[in-house]
DNA sequence: CGTATTGTTGATTGCAATCAATGAGAGTGG
DNA sequence: CCACTCTCATTGATTGCAATCAACAATACG
């Protein structure tokens, strides 16, 4: 049943049983041998900011972060939401170029610098596991900038929709684990904007909005047009 | 003198001086075990295109490469402008996901995914410089999202210019080896608007400009007021 | 020297930002 | 249980920046 499975994550999780389960083990850093130490972070809470120091890597395990970088005038760019398995922080450098914060109530399981480089010299493929990973950010990074240098607001936001899997309960309802404030700043957006999209989506019958968080795409094939600039 | 730097630029390479130093090195993936094969583009001439096969990886040695992806509608977005030293085309799933071409005539050493994976086991260590190139270029798509997301047109073209030393020469006179068409597509701009904001800046005195490629910084410091929004 | 390509400038339009209220929940305390 | 408040979302009116449409200029090239 649908009502169940989102009362199942509003009661027990902030993500629901797909990420849940996709948190098993995707990157799954963590050995006997090269153990993480688990940090539990509240909405809201930072994780590191740009310019500190950096001694630690991260895997999510639960919930959702995001990544951003502020500019003069309080504009915030959201450059990733990073669902449970994907890894942050590796700073070879050692600064933080960028500051990361739940989004969502999460944990991570926290890697010291110098277990992580123990582990590079020992495990022969972690580094090529990390340049996978790395890539695979790589990708999506350069999907964003398409997405925030050609797409149309509208474009902008059906894509976003159909990339959300990631948090996605099956059967096509959505919970977004996130405000629109968050939204609009990944996608280079205003709130007012990114509502009025929402609204336009819901009035051509593609999705329906149960609550300003629970959405419902009712037809994938248009908001695929929609977000290729192929309906109007 | 500067002229002379200029002319020479004009005369031998595409790329002026400094860059041809920095190819010199950086990477320098070179090695008598595992051999490039030297490729020579002409100007926009294309190294491989997206969905394409991947099975090799390539590390430019001369001129300027541009990466980008297309959209419906002749849109397109240039999500890097490679110069000697860096890296592209390391594709673990075998396929590509953006297209790479020469900007202005280049050379490449080419690197079969054989070789590149033998390399991989056989060097400790390579691994993890790829890794490291790797992050470098997430940190530059992440400078690039914030850019597209939020930055307004003039704020693009300042960061651009005091952004590009990797094609300049000492000096503050720099020779933008690519067309504006190039520089648009890369700021998420037209070519109109790319031009009007150069004339701005030519006019409150920040840069000159002697032809349409070849730009003189005037005042650095007031050029970075404009790529942060503080000016006007 | 003529033609094609690239760049600049001007006029106008249009999309998203901004400014401004209003509406809808969630949580709190009376 | 019901005001009350606080935050978040939606909707409306208007502005403004960059895109588009349209000439025109400059440069490269055969």
């Amino acid at each position: 049943m649908r009502t169940q499975a989102v009362s199942r994550y509003v009661d027990a999780s902030p993500m629901p049983t797909a990420v849940a389960a996709r948190a098993a083990d995707p990157m799954a850093f963590d050995r006997p041998s090269f153990p993480g130490v688990v940090r539990t972070l509240g909405a809201g809470e930072t994780l590191f900011a740009e310019g500190d120091d950096a001694d630690s890597a991260y895997e999510v395990t639960s919930g959702l972060l995001r990544v951003y970088r502020l500019l003069a005038g309080g504009r915030r760019q959201i450059t990733g939401l990073l669902p449970p398995g994907r890894v942050i922080g590796i700073a070879p450098d050692g600064v933080r170029d960028c500051t990361v914060e739940a989004a969502t109530p999460a944990t991570v399981r926290r890697y010291r610098r110098a277990v992580f480089e123990r582990r590079l010299d020992a495990e022969p493929g972690f580094a090529r596991r990390l340049l996978t990973a790395a890539l695979e950010d790589l990708h999506r990074a350069q999907e964003q900038a398409l997405l925030l240098g050609r797409k149309s607001a509208m474009e902008r936001l059906a894509s976003f929709l159909l990339q959300v899997p990631a948090m996605q309960d099956d059967g096509d309802a959505i919970v977004l684990p996130i405000r629109r404030a968050d939204i609009a700043d990944y996608l280079g957006l205003t709130i007012e904007t990114v509502s009025r999209c929402f609204t336009r989506l819901k009035t051509a019958g593609v999705i329906a909005l149960h609550a300003a968080s629970s959405v419902e795409i009712r037809d994938r094939d248009r908001l695929g047009d929609w977000a290729d600039g192929m309906a109007d």
